[in-house]
DNA sequence: GTCGAAAATTTGGTATACCAAAAATTGTTG
DNA sequence: CAACAATTTTTGGTATACCAAATTTTCGAC
């Protein structure tokens, strides 16, 4: 594949970032000084907080240092929201029009999650799952759905991974997973929409309690130390 | 409001000539040229391009210029599709959020469609007509689904608007809008999402007769004058 | 007339400089 | 000590120049 231009690279490098938390929520990205920082120009960077800004990473202030977003839970129930009538299109159109590909695609990941659940590190076992996601996508055969699916994924990550690494329930996923996959082989849209809803209610419960910590703790902090950004 | 920024006020422009049709399906838009032509620099130029780009109206291609996008029927249905499902999650959502001010601005759309479709400018009506589409998804109080949305009706107005002109119907946008309008009224979810499944089954018939005719229409006159971009 | 090589042109990407506006900081006064 | 004014700093946006790569055009040989 060919390399992608320097915007491209800083902005992985940057999402990269945020998703690990290396760059915490509040975090102010100055364009000068981590252009500087990476040895390249305004205009690359510009450009890499222009595309985090769209995938709602980063929150651009006017006359301000843009900084790394940090979504209220109604945010992110927002998005979810939409997430959930994305993935129901999903799995309604991969009934129909899924080939074998797709689904030996789709059940090869399921398999690889049930075995490895527990050895594999969670980063990768998170990255996995949400590689179940697009492949359910892919199958749809519906390149628009595929594109705001994945920036509807890039989005909600961060909050994504950490209710999945903090909440982690191997059985309930497997079997929530599972269902979908079924649904999917059978070709029942009814029962892979109703699948996909109740994985996608487990995870919004889960999102909200991790929100709602995450929120606690740094209510604690700003009145400890009195720290703004 | 503020005044916007150069490349936004570029980005206006373009949009409305490409969906006005002064910019027709594959012309090319030179940046040096563009920009040249309109007194600012490359800087602002590229950035209109990006985010019609973004919206779809626009393809970039490596090391050539940018054309006006000609999607093919599959393109615009695949985000026709994505587009129906956003709109059943506004109906639904609105049916449980929507305030009695939302519910008066939706039904003071209908009425002004209902009362000025003949006597307005074609242009304006559908203009109007997507406003109603916007209120129902603001009603949803759900920011993200009006940012895709929003984007969803910036991809697909060129077609939409072409298909609305040529097949044009007062009877049944009226009374398909006001079923909608009356599910919402009502707060019953499933009458709402069957209102919109079968509104916009008519719109994609409607987009596919037009597409196939100014499909029809390009390649009479690509073989007749072997003209390329 | 065709084909291949060389030259010219076009293009996207990036670096750098400058400007106006907004925000933050500092100093002065009451 | 607080408020206000002046100054400084930071910032986004834009203009311009340059470069490497890709494409197109031109030219020469057969």
């Amino acid at each position: 594949m060919p390399e992608k231009i320097l915007a491209e690279q800083i902005a992985n490098q940057l999402r990269r970032d945020i998703l690990r938390g290396i760059l915490p929520p509040g975090a102010s990205i100055k364009e000068r000084d981590n252009a500087a920082e990476m040895g390249v120009s305004r205009t690359p960077m510009r450009e890499a907080i222009r595309i985090l800004a769209k995938e709602g990473l980063v929150l651009l202030r006017p006359s301000r240092s843009p900084i790394v977003a940090r979504p209220a839970f109604e945010e992110v129930a927002d998005q979810v929201a939409v997430l959930v009538a994305l993935e129901k299109l999903s799995a309604e159109l991969a009934c129909r029009e899924a080939g074998a590909g797709d689904l030996a695609q789709i059940r090869a990941i399921l398999d690889e999650m049930d075995r490895n659940f527990d050895q594999a590190d969670p980063l990768d076992m998170f990255e996995i799952d949400m590689s179940f996601h697009s492949a359910i996508a892919l199958a749809s055969h519906n390149a628009a759905l595929v594109e705001t699916h994945t920036s509807y994924l890039q989005r909600l990550w961060h909050a994504r991974y950490l209710a999945a690494i903090q909440r982690r329930n191997r059985d309930r996923v497997i079997r929530q997973h599972t269902r979908i996959v079924e649904a999917i082989e059978a070709g029942d849209p009814e029962a892979a929409r109703d699948a996909i809803g109740v994985h996608m209610q487990s995870m919004t419960e889960d999102i909200r309690t991790v929100i709602a910590e995450e929120t606690a703790k740094i209510e604690k902090t700003d009145i400890k130390t009195g720290e703004t950004t």
